[in-house]
RNA sequence: GGCCCGUUCGUCUAUCGGCUAGGACGCCAGGUUUUCAUCCUGGUAAGAGGGGUUCGAUUCCCCUACGGGCUACCA
């Protein structure tokens, strides 16, 4: 076996990826590009039942979103392909059939609804069903282990429904490392005899998984917590095949914000966030998952989020690169915990994501996103963009920041009127109009050495003038500084809005 | 029910036997901005409980409690 690091992202296309899915992704790339090692895709479609239309486009489209695509997988052959296990259907066969052969799985012919009942009769009686030799002793399984070679032939050759099962062994102890959790013991007794090869002709996950990590030359699986409790199986059938197992890996779960169990599509939902990237059309009913793209966050705090969750650098940097997180990357460093999903801590990545955007980006993604700026000269939606982008958190946050510099306002906040239009403030803001309109030179520092004279030099007080300038500009009382505003509208509109305050007191 | 994994501020987490238990988000207060937000400063708040081991435990071991995952011819 090579000494190049391949790890390999392998999901099922059923459906939009989950961001903890993404998570996954991520540590594996991260892990992979730390070691110069392979960032393998695999697609694991042995389930026909559940494939989904679009599932694996959207994978892909998701990875390349975030900026962390796959160096080798499907239309990106690396010599290990194909890299769907359907296409790989052929292979899985043989190595249960030489399982088999050797007395390390066994045909089974129970049908579902046999071991229901065992099942059901177990729970019934407070006792657990395991398929394993617990219940061969007994008889009541249909398998080759209890019925006679001839028996079995006689039922595989008239056609008979069977499963290949895993022969796991009794009264063992079996070792598991995982590089995360460390050694973890379990007794062989406990260990049902997993299906290794279905009815339908396709391997089960365990099969196929394992085949595929060994021919793809896998040398770490990264993977979900949820895959925990079928390491000892894995382990053992890298034993039967006589193959060198990868390390193992198992990430902590992403868990709800709130209550109990892991994030679903329900949370995201219910407190108004993403948990998907990209934005998902279910094919079947057109429900629509919002995505986090589309939801105006940008890639870069994506990916400095999930990486912090269930994992960080032991240092008190937070703000990371993609680069910098492959440099500080470390498997030994990742929490044993579930981690809570915190969606407040993402909008604040994102703010500080969107003050490293250029404002020519910015303008850009503001510009198509709002119709009202289609005629707008994108050079002076840049120049606003760059007065507020510091307190917005989306681009989506920019309209309601900055519609004053587009339009005049068509009225004034009611409480800011009650504070700023008072007795007196018509009569200032004539004479602030007769100022606005002297200034030749109508540059922010012009007004504001004219105003502010005025100001000072008449004693008039400050929040007496720009509090109802401001509210005759804006409309509100909020925004950047009241002169950068003058003079981004112009000398013609800022008089108008001043005579429009006036008429309206 | 069975098996496995886990347990530090509300949340994400640092600490690899000797600390006034650190940082970030959130929240609160003050300052800057003669507006609002940003920003800056400060504050709030934690090692589940009980036993051991040890001169000394958040840190090691055991039990309990709680949380999570798995328990399909799904991945």
């Amino acid at each position: 076996m090579s000494n190049n690091v391949r790890v390999r992202f392998a999901p099922s296309p059923t459906g939009p990826l989950h961001i903890g899915g993404v998570r996954t992704a991520l540590f594996n790339y991260l892990f992979a590009k730390k070691h110069n090692g392979t960032f393998v895709l695999r697609i694991e479609d042995t389930d026909q039942n559940r494939y989904v239309e679009g599932a694996e486009d959207y994978i892909v489209k998701s990875l390349e979103w975030c900026g962390f695509p796959f160096d080798e997988g499907p239309e990106k052959d690396g010599g290990f392909g194909p890299y769907r296990q359907s296409e790989r259907k052929h292979l899985y066969k043989q190595y249960a059939e030489q399982l088999i052969a050797e007395g390390k799985a066994y045909y089974a012919f129970d049908t579902a609804e046999q071991l229901d009942a065992h099942r059901k009769q177990h729970e019934a009686e407070g006792k657990t069903f395991i398929y394993n030799w617990h219940n061969r002793e007994k008889g009541r399984l249909v398998n080759s282990l209890v019925l006679t070679p001839e028996e079995t032939q006689a039922k595989i050759d008239a056609g008979e429904n069977y499963v290949i099962r895993f022969l796991s062994p009794q009264d063992e102890t079996l070792h598991l490392k995982d590089i995360i959790r460390g050694d973890i013991k379990i007794d062989t007794n406990t260990l049902d005899d997993k299906v290794l090869f279905k009815a339908d002709g396709m391997p089960t996950y365990h099969l196929a998984n394992i085949v595929d990590d060994h021919l793809m030359e896998i040398t770490h699986v990264i993977r979900g917590e949820e895959w925990l409790p079928s390491l000892a199986l894995h382990f053992q059938l890298y034993d039967a095949f006589g193959w060198e197992a990868p390390q193992f890996a198992h990430l902590p779960l992403i868990l709800k914000p709130t209550g109990k169990g892991k994030l679903s599509k329900r949370d995201g939902d219910k407190l108004g966030f993403p948990v998907f990237p990209l934005e998902w059309t279910d094919p079947k009913t057109n429900d629509i998952a919002r995505g986090y793209k589309e939801d105006g966050y940008f890639p870069e705090a994506v990916v400095n989020f999930l990486a912090f969750l269930g994992w960080n650098p032991g240092t008190e940097q937070e703000i990371f690169s993609l680069d910098e997180l492959i440099s500080a990357f470390d498997l030994n460093k990742v929490n044993k915990s579930g981690a809570r999903f915190d969606p407040d801590k993402t909008k604040w990545f994102n703010h500080h994501y969107m003050q490293e955007q250029s404002n020519a980006d910015l303008a850009l993604a503001f510009k198509n996103m709002q119709p009202e700026l289609a005629h707008i000269d994108e050079g002076y939606i840049e120049l606003v963009v760059g007065l507020v982008k510091e307190r917005a958190t989306f681009v989506s946050d920019f309209w309601d920041l900055t519609s004053y510099f587009f339009s005049a306002p068509t009225s004034y906040d009611e409480k800011a009127a009650k504070k700023a239009f008072k007795e007196g403030t018509k009569e200032i803001l004539e004479q602030v109009k007769e100022l606005t309109n002297s200034v030749e030179d109508f540059t922010t520092e012009n007004l504001q050495n004219t105003i502010k004279g005025w100001i000072t030099s008449n004693e008039i007080g400050f929040g007496k003038v720009m509090m109802p300038l401001r509210l005759a500009l804006v409309g509100a009382l909020q925004g950047p500084d009241v002169f950068d505003i003058m003079f981004m509208i112009g000398k013609n509109e800022s008089v108008k809005r001043i005579e429009n305050a006036i008429n309206s007191i």
